[in-house]
DNA sequence: TTGACACAGTGGGATAAAGTGGGATAAAAG
DNA sequence: CTTTTATCCCACTTTATCCCACTGTGTCAA
């Protein structure tokens, strides 16, 4: 396991968000200093290190069942794709596209999610973790 | 049977609590320091020795039956670890997102499960006892 | 019975690290 | 050429970590 463990972080005026340390150190320790930021489906962000985004570009064509599967991924994860360098603080400038996708305005929550990153909005992310332990429960019965 | 029996403490004004001496003699006899703590379903914590963490991860992936269980886990269980180490006092700092998430104050129990221990809230550890033994003993009828 | 000792649990100060805000400069866009 | 946006650097605040000390309980021997 790689990237796990949950993180709240602000987002200030200047669009700028501290990665939390300990992802950093992660990044650090495994991989090289590039992180490839993009859209998710569940209106947050995902960050991958750059050789982990190498890697998926590699791997998603063989889960592709049609041309419309290429396109969509093409257009949504692809074109969505931004790199962005940590800077001496060890902050990221979000780009405003995704700022905006995401609805990062203030309260950001940082997920660790195995060979990537997640970042979601402090309230959707709060509703997406509720949703998901109510299914989880009930898969227990 | 590792880890079993319950304990009480109390967590500090800085988050920290003291891990009971038996888990303790425990971990150190079969474990090593790493603990990995996450969330529970039931609004507590789960406490495993990084050992028995590795086990879960990798036996995991056999009860998802779709894409949805395993975002599920990812999100709940994998983003809501943290790697805690027991400092000199015998203590460890819950982090502020899963203190909060179990609503952790002041008086905790510990519950030893086995291959793991648990984290309440006192008062949520009490309710959930009296649900288990109500349970118990409508099974036997 | 009682005092010495060991150990578990708790509290708090000092220091180090992480996170945040804001000004100054450089680059990009209009 | 002006305005906006990004980048760099400094400084402040908060949080985490380390270390020391006090308290209560149980054990053992005088």
């Amino acid at each position: 396991m790689v990237f796990f463990g949950r993180f709240e972080h602000t987002v200030d005026l200047k669009g700028r968000v501290s990665i939390p340390s300990r992802i950093r150190q992660t990044l650090s320790e495994r991989y090289d200093e590039r992180l490839i930021i993009t859209n998710n489906t569940e209106e947050c962000l995902d960050a991958y290190p750059y050789e982990e985004w190498r890697k998926l570009l590699a791997e998603a064509p063989s889960s592709f069942r049609s041309e419309r599967d290429r396109e969509d991924f093409q257009r949504f994860v692809v074109g969505g794709a931004m790199e962005c360098t940590i800077d001496r603080q060890g902050r990221i400038l979000i780009p405003p596209v995704l700022r905006e996708y995401a609805g990062l305005e203030r309260d950001v929550v940082f997920v660790g999610a195995t060979n990537k990153f997640e970042i979601w909005n402090k309230a959707k992310w709060e509703e997406a973790l509720k949703a998901a332990r109510e299914r989880l429960r009930k898969a227990k019965v």
